[in-house]
DNA sequence: AACGAAAGTCAACAGTCGTTGACAAAAATA
DNA sequence: TATTTTTGTCAACGACTGTTGACTTTCGTT
């Protein structure tokens, strides 16, 4: 209980570091292991195969910030989780970058979408509660991923230049209308 | 000039059908080669390779017709363009889809990155026009893309369920609020 | 110090990948 | 019909994938 979980650490956080920037298929075991420090076959002996290290990436998600603030702060929370961190220094922690890096996964897309739907979209529907949360927690979240997608993956110059604060401030108007109940 | 032209047709046919929905990395050649009923050697021969093949299959990538219409109407192509065909059926012809699909591809996506800037980005901002209209445009293509990412790849259940016609609807509503001049 | 369990190393496996070159069949040209 | 060009077929290549089993080294316990 003592050497074996400092190479287990070393493999789970090289696997995340890869896994979540660039996706499960696009990274081979050898790549984690070569970054890590640590032979190849390891992987298979701890953690049963290169699935059950990406499964140990998942293992200590934290929960969402945005889901127990106050009603009143719960969509700035919200916009700022997925303003600020987006920078490649904090992609390797940053659980949204690793749910658009993974969604396509031919392998690992089911369980992706599972996770958003258990962890964030079912939560954030409890927590609106209303006519219709449902529909409106998942526009919001359309606002969140579309602009993180746009910033991050497209690249898009009207968003990269903009400060964390900037953005924050658009999620926000944004996320007011996707919130607005209409009956 | 007769006979091959026939069997490239069913390679790019093919090849967009698969490439488009899974991603350029996880479609192997023998895949494509196999639901076309070519051998597989042809692909090499014909588009000099994998990649070959993959652009060919962008190079006839219609405009997008959101682009030309006029300005009261432009909002609701640009809505309609990203809520009517998101069904199984249309994917396989759909641009937006295969945008989705190849963005995080670590072969392709700088060129998919440079393909959404020059041939969305650039002219929606020409053609907002005023002060703002880069970050506006990159802001309504966050919500447009958002809605698409959601309810296609993530599979969102408070946006399954909803038809093209209330979708447009939503995403009109928010088109217009990222559009919004607030200078 | 001697034993046994744990941890790590190494080579090799079976499979898939994109691509190639030699070859056979078909069509077009003469 | 004979010849040349096009079109398609086949087997195999080297590289890479995840995984396995036998081996050596290291460590804790008796």
């Amino acid at each position: 209980m003592s050497k074996s979980t400092s190479t287990k650490a070393k493999l789970v956080a090289a696997a995340r570091e890869l896994f979540w920037t660039r996706g499960y298929s696009n990274v081979s075991v050898r790549d984690i292991t070569g970054k890590a420090g640590v032979d190849a076959a390891l992987v298979s002996r701890y953690f049963g195969g290169k699935q059950g290290l990406f499964e140990a990436t998942l293992a200590e998600i934290p929960p969402w910030d945005a889901l127990t603030a106050s009603s009143d702060e719960l969509l700035a929370k919200a916009a700022e989780s997925f303003a600020h961190p987006f920078d490649p220094e904090a992609d390797a922690t940053n659980v949204f970058t690793m749910l658009l890096a993974n969604v396509i996964d031919p392998e690992m897309g089911g369980m992706i979408r599972e996770l958003v739907q258990a962890k964030l979209a079912d939560p954030l529907t409890k927590r609106i509660d209303g006519p219709g949360a449902r529909e409106r927690a998942a526009l919001l979240l359309s606002v969140l991923f579309g602009v993180a997608l746009m910033r991050k993956n497209f690249q898009l110059e009207g968003l990269a230049g903009k400060s964390p604060e900037q953005l924050q401030a658009e999620i926000i108007r944004l996320g007011r209308v996707a919130l607005e109940c209409r009956d």
